[in-house]
DNA sequence: AATTCGTGGTA
DNA sequence: TTACCAAGAAT
């Protein structure tokens, strides 16, 4: 399958997105802090938090000196405010235990807060250029179709996907740029809903396509409920936080989630979850 | 292994 | 309008 390998590289030199934590003098930090946004939310939204967010915190040393409030505020409405909270507390252990520096291997960055498998091997190979097997949605769909024939690939990872990732990854120096070149190609060509075949450079090599693309015949996909659910509820509440300075009264909170039971439930979890934190008797804040 | 966790754009 | 999806991680 190495015949992949030099049209898939030429239409990314082509083609790809100029973005800022893809740019030569992009910081470690700055790859870190972009993988961290993308976790589920797209490129188009991440974009101006990302550089708002580099130009108040340029280190990890920086954001680590904030209280975590700042950075869910700072994070916006980019969703998954957890994440934010995350950051926060990796740009601590990475002053803690990397004397500010972002590390540079695998496992110690899979040891940091917020950091799995996907954003480990991403940092390691688009921030220091290493050889690492980065799968994350993109890839695993457009290889589940070039390679594996199928349209859409397992709900979780298989250890057959990740050898054939393995199987298909160039050496040094090449891989890193192969990687982000196949994530490239999924986020524009080897769309989820309507790929773009006639403008594939690896069409001629797809299996999924010489088989006449096959619908998918897994089981269901999960499609996540919203309306009434904790996690809107959470949204609310947090939100009308977040656009406010200082603490907000109870009735605040109240309009934003008239339930009282679900907003109780929620209110608690996100002090738990360290999102909020109560302000006296009749008021919450962001910690 | 299956759930939970935000938000907004698109067809 | 509803359904689906977007550079996942933690539990």
């Amino acid at each position: 399958m190495s015949d992949l390998h030099a049209p898939l590289l030429a239409w990314y030199d082509e083609h790809a997105r100029d973005l800022p934590w893809r740019r030569p003098e992009a910081s470690p930090w700055s790859v870190m802090v972009s993988e961290f946004m993308l976790q589920q939310t797209p490129v188009v939204r991440v974009l101006p938090v990302h550089e708002r967010w580099l130009a108040t915190w340029p280190t990890p040393a920086d954001l680590a000196a904030e209280p975590a409030g700042e950075a869910v505020r700072a994070w916006g409405r980019l969703g998954y405010p957890r994440r934010a909270l995350r950051l926060h507390a990796a740009a601590g252990a990475i002053v803690e235990r990397h004397d500010g520096e972002v590390p540079a291997s695998y496992d110690d960055l899979l040891a940091l807060p917020g950091v799995g498998d996907y954003t480990a091997a991403a940092i390691a190979a688009f921030a220091f250029g290493q050889r690492q097997v980065v799968l994350d949605t993109n890839v695993r769909r457009v290889l589940g179709r070039a390679v594996g024939g199928v349209e859409f690939p397992a709900a979780s990872v298989t250890r057959a996907e990740r050898d054939r990732a393995e199987a298909v990854l160039p050496d040094e120096p090449l891989a890193a740029t192969w990687s982000v070149a196949v994530m490239e190609l999924g986020a524009l060509v080897c769309t989820a809903t309507s790929p773009r075949c006639d403008a594939c450079p690896v069409a001629d090599l797809c299996t999924w396509r010489a088989a006449g693309h096959p619908a998918y015949d897994g089981p269901p996909r999960k499609v996540q409920a919203w309306a009434g659910t904790d996690r809107q509820c959470r949204g609310r509440l947090l939100g009308a936080v977040r656009d406010t300075d200082g603490p907000v009264h109870v009735s605040r909170l109240e309009a934003a989630w008239p339930e009282a039971a679900q907003r109780e439930r929620c209110l608690a979890a996100l002090v738990a979850d360290g999102l909020l934190v109560r302000a006296g008797e009749s008021a919450y804040a962001l910690p």
